[in-house]
DNA sequence: TATTTTGTGTTAAACTATTAACATATGTAT
DNA sequence: ATACATATGTTAATAGTTTAACACAAAATA
């Protein structure tokens, strides 16, 4: 396995090039080359021939891709070989999409389990899972190894929880929260904000008009 | 207005700008350097000025840049000075997150209605609104202004669904199915990958590890 | 088996984005 | 008023990313 750091560039594509290359598996499809992926993909065929070269290449001269293989060789990029186990914090409405955005499960991210604030849904039910108060997220991280924490509250507590969950020793954070978390080096945040993905829409909707 | 265009990674940047300067203004802030504005954000005080540059400026030398005139600037750059009708097809609860996701409203982001193809759900109630029929789409884009479509549903139907919205001159879509829309150049898609997201996350935790 | 075609891995060139440097305008203090 | 400090707008340098070019390995064909 490469030591050599990958860029924020390449890495963002992967996901993409796993999704086209699942497609291409349920289709049948045996073997791609990067002009056909290309065509496919709208992107040129040398980044592609680049992107995968990062890491070492998956093709062979002459033949192309087979579909199958570099469709494993990217999830295990993706760390999608081992199950992850993550915990939601914030059983509101985003956070009860999420647990039940089922896509999930079957890539190896695995839900279990779900914390509020609000002594009113304690012990609901969300999918599977029941709401729990948030004194028990400490032990229920270390007892349950949990891998991810997915923050689904409003910014105001959130910096308050990835402290509480670094402090537990989880590297991985997906934050939906409006706002930007201050972790360690060795913890990696994924934002997900909204309304910033909603304000870029407006701006090119804007530029599209005037 | 300039008309050169600006590239993307700047376009991505506004919104994270807009929500700072939108808490120094509610914290009383009047005025503020890029070197500040740089170690609050953790970005080089060079690119601020830079990003902002591509407008024409918006401070003053020996002064810095007043909060709240920024503020408004870059609200207007990303359409925030005009109301923004939405629907979101797809009333799951991924659409019933971003119907109740209140934030938006006052940035000028109306939801005005929610569609579903499941007839189970239709008339449900979803926030202060009710569950329509597809049937009932393109007459409630026309006949309420939509701006913007939010497509919420499984990627097997979302590639007809933006399609039939497109034909009725929607100009703008915010696409969280799983996959790529293949739409007119005039028409922008924002896309939330959920999943790809966090395979991403997936990513960088597997890296951190090995 | 020899020859042609295909299509990768890889190096080189073009382009884009970020950071640094600095001239100059404004504000502040003496 | 004058001098000094501040901090922008802008140009130049550096770094990074994308695209193009091509040598060569494998497959296909004759």
């Amino acid at each position: 396995m490469e030591d050599k750091t990958i860029s924020q560039a390449v890495i963002g594509r992967l996901p993409r090039y796993y999704r086209y290359l699942g497609d291409l598996k349920d289709e049948g499809v045996e073997r791609i080359s990067s002009g056909e992926l290309s065509e496919l993909m709208r992107v040129t065929a040398s980044q592609i021939r680049q992107d995968f070269n990062n890491f070492g290449g998956f093709g062979q001269q002459g033949y192309g891709y087979n579909v199958e293989y570099l469709y494993n060789e990217i999830g295990k990029l993706l760390g999608l070989n081992e199950a992850h186990r993550l915990i939601i914090v914030g059983a509101g409405n985003l956070g009860r999409a999420l647990t039940n955005y089922s896509n999930y499960e079957n890539r190896g991210f695995i839900f279990e389990g779900i914390f509020d604030a609000n002594p009113d849904i304690i012990g609901d039910t969300v999918g599977e899972l029941k709401v729990m108060p948030m004194e028990m997220l400490e032990d229920f991280i270390i007892g349950h190894n949990i891998d991810i924490v997915v923050i689904a509250i409003p910014k105001t507590g959130a910096v308050k929880v990835a402290d509480r969950v670094v402090r537990c020793g989880i590297k991985a954070i997906w934050n939906f929260a409006h706002t930007d978390l201050n972790v360690p080096d060795d913890v990696v945040v994924e934002n997900v904000h909204l309304s910033d993905s909603l304000m870029k829409l407006s701006y090119m909707l804007y530029r599209q008009e005037h």
